[in-house]
DNA sequence: AAATCGGGGTA
DNA sequence: TACCCAGATTT
């Protein structure tokens, strides 16, 4: 039994919140489905996701690529597209090139191994230990930042759950707490709990069901906890995008690298800019230098801000034309309407957005 | 171990 | 603002 455990009974700890699960769990979409597919595109889709984001993604995900061969066959671009706007765009080619594997190497099943299901790209720690215990009632203990924070304070342990080490201590304790019965319902349960009652700020523990259990609320701690080092401001970046229009109507776009921030989405074109007084200057000179083409920076026509994790744009769009000339790889000159089609960050999505509202009032 | 990788909701 | 979210991967 491991020290922390000392006083801890598990076996009336499982039936309380688990009774509890049972009652008051939500009605979720992916809590409607057995089908592994489903249940691993939906822990992909809640990695740092909040659960009223992921579901109308899920709804449509799941009616674009239905299957494991419908998302085996498909285009990256519209995997992308469906992707658009989530975040975490990685998660998608990771899914997409894991299932791809899962339908080559398995015969389109989804396998219910360890080691198997864990060695698929973007499947980690977490993820294999919820989709083998949801999915196929594996005695998997799955780790994520709601089971830290509540057992945080169940165990008054006042360790820094960013550590590696927090998380190991963390996993190695619901290992021997796990129930072998039913390890799907007691690790969505405490997820659940995470979600509903014992919240970040302000936790409901007069409705807990496990509050005989909690050793933070005994000492009327649970506010202090968990403990969590702060990490430090985002960056800011001053940037500069440009819709440039050729003759025939057309606008240039370009796709970002395979590598590194929003990897392989369509963009205006843009640039980080140092002098205030000069970003048209820069723009035309990263226009220059990247795509051959020359254009004319007419005017400004809006700004955009886009806050990432560790990273913040202000970016200032112009609007220009330039003549319509052949373009390196990773640039196009696209109807107005077709950029519809490519899936864009959000801060590029606004900028087109404006763009149409701009074209529909002329 | 630390940094990177999105976007939105909440206090 | 600052924090958090059913984290994984790279450096």
């Amino acid at each position: 039994m491991h020290p922390l455990l000392e006083n801890f009974s598990p076996e009336q700890f499982q039936q309380d919140l688990v009774g509890w699960y049972r009652d008051q769990k939500r009605d979720l979409p992916w809590r409607r489905s057995a089908d592994p597919y489903h249940i691993w595109i939906s822990e992909i889709m809640l990695q740092q996701t909040k659960v009223d984001t992921v579901i109308p993604y899920y709804y449509r995900f799941l009616e674009a690529f239905p299957t494991i061969e419908a998302l085996a066959q498909a285009e990256e671009d519209q995997v992308m597209k469906q992707w658009e706007g989530l975040g975490y765009y990685s998660r998608a080619r990771n899914l997409h090139q894991a299932v791809k594997e899962v339908a080559e190497e398995y015969g389109g099943i989804v396998p219910s191994g360890k080691k198997e299901f864990r060695s698929l790209k973007g499947v980690g720690p977490y993820t294999a230990g919820a989709v083998l215990s949801i999915a196929f009632d594996k005695p998997e203990p799955a780790v994520d930042g709601n089971v830290m924070r509540v057992f945080s304070r169940l165990l008054c342990l006042y360790e820094d759950i960013g550590k590696q080490s927090t998380k190991s201590t963390f996993e190695a304790v619901l290992g021997e707490i796990l129930p072998l019965t039913s390890p799907s319902d007691f690790n969505q349960a405490v997820m659940e709990l995470g979600a509903l009652i014992c919240t970040p700020t302000s936790p409901g523990c007069l409705l807990c069901p496990v509050q005989e259990h909690c050793k933070a609320r005994a000492a009327g701690v649970q506010e202090e906890l968990p403990v969590k080092e702060k990490k430090k401001a985002p960056r800011k970046q001053e940037m500069a995008a440009a819709i440039i229009w050729n003759g025939r109507g057309e606008i240039l776009i370009h796709q970002r690298p395979d590598k590194g921030l929003l990897a392989r989405l369509w963009e205006f074109p843009n640039t980080a800019v140092e002098k205030e007084a000069e970003r048209a200057e820069e723009m035309g000179a990263y226009l220059e230098a990247e795509a051959s083409v020359t254009p004319e920076i007419e005017r400004p026509v809006q700004r955009v801000e886009q806050t990432f994790s560790h990273l913040i744009w202000n970016v200032h769009v112009y609007e220009g034309k330039a003549e319509r000339t052949g373009l390196p790889e990773g640039w196009k000159w696209v109807p107005l309407d077709d950029i519809a089609n490519y899936a864009l960050p959000v801060a590029h999505q606004k900028i087109y957005k404006t763009l149409v509202e701009r074209m529909e009032l002329k």
